[in-house]
Formats: C-alpha cells, structure tokens, sequence
DNA sequence: AACCGGATTGAACATACGTGCAAGGAGCCG
DNA sequence: CGGCTCCTTGCACGTATGTTCAATCCGGTT
C-alpha cells in the first residue's frame, strides 16, 4: 500500500492546473490552450470545468466595502448582523429562490470554513439545496457535525440527513460527525439518558465548541410547508400545541415565538436541537431564508439572537426592512 | 464640494456587482441577466468585463499544495524561495514570454500587497509590461515606492517611471513616492550629498522598511538589451567597465556578478538602486524573469540571496534546473 | 436654443464555448 | 482471447459571449 496520489488522477489535475493557469491568469482562448496541452479544445473546456467545480480554480466578489447595497446595510444597522442579500427577481417562485439563494451560499461557504474549524449544520430542504452545490476546499482537521437528529416514525433519518453531512464532509474534506437520533423523543427522559451516553455527550460537546453553525429555518405556520411538518416527524397534536404556543418557527427543530422566546414551549423538551443558549455561544451563525413565507419565522430568530451572518433574497429582505 | 460618489459610477458599479453575483454565483446567463437588470445583452458582457477589470471579481488560482510542479518544488528546494512556473510553450518568442509571465504576475500581485504596506518597485521592461495589466484592489494607507532614479543624459525619466508607477497607484489606490533622480550620477559626492536632504532621505527610509520589493533583472551581456543600455542610461566606456568587472545583471541598476558579489564595481557607487545590504531586509522580494537570455542574470540574483518569490517562465525554470 | 465632442446603448455580426454523441481505449471477467 | 462495461476523446452542432458600428443621449459651450 502506499501514499501516492492516482496517477491519472494527479495528470488531469496537473493539466486542469496549468489550463487554469492559462486561462484565467494569461487569457488565452481554450483553443490556443488545447494547442500547448496537444489535446482537443473540448477536453480543454472539460478541464476547466473540472477546475471550477474542484476548487483548484476560487472566483469572489468583493463588495468594496462602501458599497454594500442600501438593503445590506440597513439590515446591518438594524439587527446588528452581517447581511448579505443575495439579487432574485421579484417574479421568481419561492423553490427558484431557495435554489438560486443555496447556490449562492454554496459558492460563498469556503470564504467563512477552514482547516482547524468545527461546523455545525442543520438539515431539511434548505440545507439540502446547499449541500448539492457547495464548492470544494481542502482543510484539515476540520468536523461537520450534525446539529440534530433526523430520525421519525418511519425510518432513522440517517439516509437524508448523512446525504447532507456527506456532501459538506467530501467538499471540505472534513471528518462528519453523525447524530443518530430521531429528530424527537416521545420521553424527554430518554433525551436526558442519553445525553448521558458518552457517545451522544462528545457530540453535544462539539457542538457546544463549534466555530461555524448553518442553518435554514423551519416555518410551521406558513404556506411552504418545512420538511419537519411533512416528513412525519409530528402528530397532529403537537402540530396544535405549537400553534397554541404561538410559535412562529424552528431552528434545528428548536422552536421559538415571534419575540424569539422560547419558555414552555414543551416539544423543546424532547426536541434534539441544540438549546439556543449554547446556540449563541457560536460565534458565527450563518442563517439562509429565501422567501417571503418565511418572513415570520426569521423575524422571531433575529429577536431570538440566533443569527450574526443572514442570507437572504431580495424581495424578502425588503419586506424585513420596510415592516419594521 | 461633497464626499459622495459620482453617481452615475455607482450606477454602474451596483450593477456590475450584482451581474457578477447573478453570473459567477448563480450561474445565469447574460441573456437572464440582461433581463433582471432591463438592459441589454451587450451591456451585460460589458458590465462583467468592467466587474473583472477593476476587481470586483477576483479569480484566484490555487494549488493543492501537494500539486505543485515538480520544476516549482527543485527550485524551492534548491534555492529556498517560492517558486512559480508559468507555463509558456517553449516556441514561445522572447516578447510572448515576457508579456505572458507578465500578465500571471500582474493577476496575482493583489495576493502579496495589502493595506498598510510599502511595495518598492523598480521600472525597466519587465515591470512596464507588469504596470499595464495590474488588476486592482483597494487598500488603504499603502505606498508605491520608485527603487532607483530614471534620468539620463537626455531626459527626467519621470514620463516613463512615473507611468508604471502611476499604474500600480491607481490600481492599489496607493501613494506614489517617486524619486527624481537620474539613474546614476556623475559623481558619487553629488549622490552622497543628495542622499542628506531631508526630501531624498525620506524616500530611501521608505525603501529600507518596505514590505515588499518587486523587480525585473537587467542583463547587459545577453541577446536581449535592457532598457538600462538601450536608453541613454550608459556610456561605452561605463559599459566596458562593467564587463571587465564580469558583471552579469542588475537589479534596480545595481550590478552583481556571477557569483551575487558586488565589491569594487565601480558604477554601483554612482547608481541609486537600494544596496543589496539593504535590500535583504525586505522580507518579500519578488523579482519577475522571462526568456533564457536572463539566465545568468538569474542565477547572479540567487546567488546574491536578492530573491525571496521568483516569478518566472517554464523553460527558463527547466534551464536553471537543469544546469545546476 | 442650437451645437458639439464623448460616452453609452442595442443590433448585428463573428468568435468562442458547452455538450450530446459515436468512436475508441483500458480494465475486468468469463 | 473475446466480450463486457465504464471512461475518455474529438467532432459537430447549437448556444453563449465578445466586439464593431451606427444611433442616441448627455453635459457643457457658444
């Protein structure tokens, strides 16, 4: 057994490298590309592709700074949170928002992980849209881990929510720490055992010291249903509870009020979300909301504090701004 | 008078911003794009080419570190520096060369200079070629340093220094310090007593605490004259001087021989390049060779210790490799 | 108000680019 | 040694992008 890289691997990365390199830094078309690598300029275009999609070939935008848009800023002054709003067009449906939001975050990731960090990550379909398209970069001793359980009545969860994980885990080549939990418990009993557990506890642990968490938001009331009320993770009884508890959304199945308060709100008991108190102990909380539905639910998650980084779609930061 | 920008610029600049988010993060097309901003496709093209030009969009290329060329890794191990190899195809002119390391160098340099920093530059053909491609980026309280003088018999020096020069400001948003003197003078006293005005002193302190150094190489004894013999610069009997004294190059019109010594040539007392002694203390010091007819110019400089980041093309690196 | 550069725009054209497809390997059984 | 699959390659085609040019707009001047 030894250490070296795949050969053919380690030859199309060479030249993806070097086609980069003439590309993007010398401004050579791919066919005059094609000539130096003695190929066809279809395998060129291949290999920058290839390129852009491994992270050998990084593309920013830097907002100079005195131009972050009118939005951004308000919100910035407003909540006192990083606001990055990400251009939809008004017309756009709510899934072309959440994708054309995720992708944008996706490409953005790299620019807050790196090597030495922890990230704790939620699931449900925001979180599932990023993770289809975040781009690749290399770290070390890095950890996603699994902010809550994703288990129901039906299956363990582990297929949908590990998918997620997995995705983050090989772009960053970080190591992916699974929480093999239902989303609820039925006893908050067996909660308070195992967190006892060594296993569960060194999780909660990680998460307790993570540098990064990521995470969209559950709105049980609104329109868009959120994936924790379809997927059979809640009775119709406790479905009525939260409403008669005023809840307006969830982070990572932890929900709160539109006063971003939390107490007795009872399902919190059983839940397996990290409890916002050592939620905000993370020092950087990046929250993705793309569309209007969700609008309730992330006015309650700002009272709550939950958020220091948001990205958000156009049309629904104005109506954050303007209602306020 | 007022602070605000022009507004008709941060018309502009808002949209290329946001044509750069919806084309590099969200990967629409122009034509999609055209349609979010109710113009045309052409302006869209044209948008995104002013985004790339002035930096809002940075395009960075990295190696995965354990990928670097096996020409980059003998040279860093042999030399202790950096090394970076651009790839020029051997039937590539000396002019190519020249314009294509160039071009690389000039979209990476924003990766070396920052906020709060001096960058020393010297000006001859390589950094002219440099100065014409540089990509912007913004900083704030950094200098552009002039190394050495660039009058002669016939002129100030200060049209063509000050180009290159004003470029590099421009693009960093830096001062510029320039330093109007000839390249040499006639009698080292003149330099002497020069070097203790207040005015000229300043400068030279400027140059003793730069962060960093970016230069080309003068070699006076091969195919290719640089500007320093073509230009007036030299007289024969100077010229003869330096070639008894078998010098090999130059940085910023200091001379040093083969071996990187630089002890009784004469001409070094009259020139007002930054003595190697003081040079060394730089801690970055990145010099930009292209085409084999700088060869041994090259290995003077790393003889001399002159170079900490050595920019330079392919088969120039396989050269030096190879003969070592 | 009429006039004049100079900059900006969209249409039209000319390139450059991405991708489906069929052909050609390279490895892997049977 | 076929015969199989899976992967890679170059071609051909359609689409996306860059660029020229004439028309238009704008600010400043007479």
């Amino acid at each position: 057994m030894t250490l070296d890289i795949d050969p053919v691997q380690s030859d199309r990365s060479r030249d993806a490298l070097t086609a980069a390199h003439l590309y993007y830094l010398q401004d050579l078309t791919m066919d005059a590309i094609a000539r130096e690598l003695h190929t066809s300029r279809s395998s060129v275009s291949r290999l920058l592709s290839h390129a852009r999609e491994t992270g050998l070939v990084d593309i920013q935008i830097k907002s100079p700074l005195d131009a972050p848009s009118h939005l951004e800023q308000q919100l910035e002054a407003r909540f006192r949170i990083e606001a990055h709003v990400v251009p939809v067009p008004d017309s756009a449906s709510d899934v072309d928002r959440l994708e054309r939001v995720a992708l944008s975050v996706a490409r953005i990731l790299g620019q807050y992980f790196d090597s030495n960090m922890t990230m704790g990550i939620a699931w449900g379909s925001t979180m599932n849209a990023i993770s289809r398209h975040v781009t690749p970069k290399q770290t070390h001793n890095s950890q996603i881990v699994q902010l809550n359980g994703a288990g129901n009545m039906r299956t363990t969860g582990l297929g949908y929510a590990s998918e997620i994980l997995g995705r983050f885990g090989t772009a960053f080549g970080a190591h992916i720490q699974q929480f093999p939990v239902p989303a609820f418990f039925d006893d908050p009993a067996t909660k308070k055992a195992l967190w006892r557990e060594r296993s569960i506890s060194r999780l909660i642990d990680m998460q307790a010291t993570m540098d990064i968490a990521l995470f969209g938001l559950g709105s049980p009331f609104s329109g868009v249903i959120s994936r924790v009320y379809a997927g059979g993770y809640l009775e119709k009884a406790e479905f009525d509870a939260l409403s008669a508890a005023q809840v307006v959304g969830d982070v990572a199945t932890v929900f709160y009020r539109a006063d971003g308060s939390t107490d007795g709100i009872a399902l919190n008991e059983r839940s397996t979300g990290p409890e916002f108190t050592v939620l905000r102990r993370t020092p950087r909380r990046i929250c993705v909301v793309a569309g209007r539905s969700k609008l309730a639910s992330l006015r309650g998650a700002l009272a709550a504090r939950l958020i220091t980084d948001l990205f958000v779609d156009e049309s629904t930061a104005r109506a954050l701004v303007e209602a306020s």
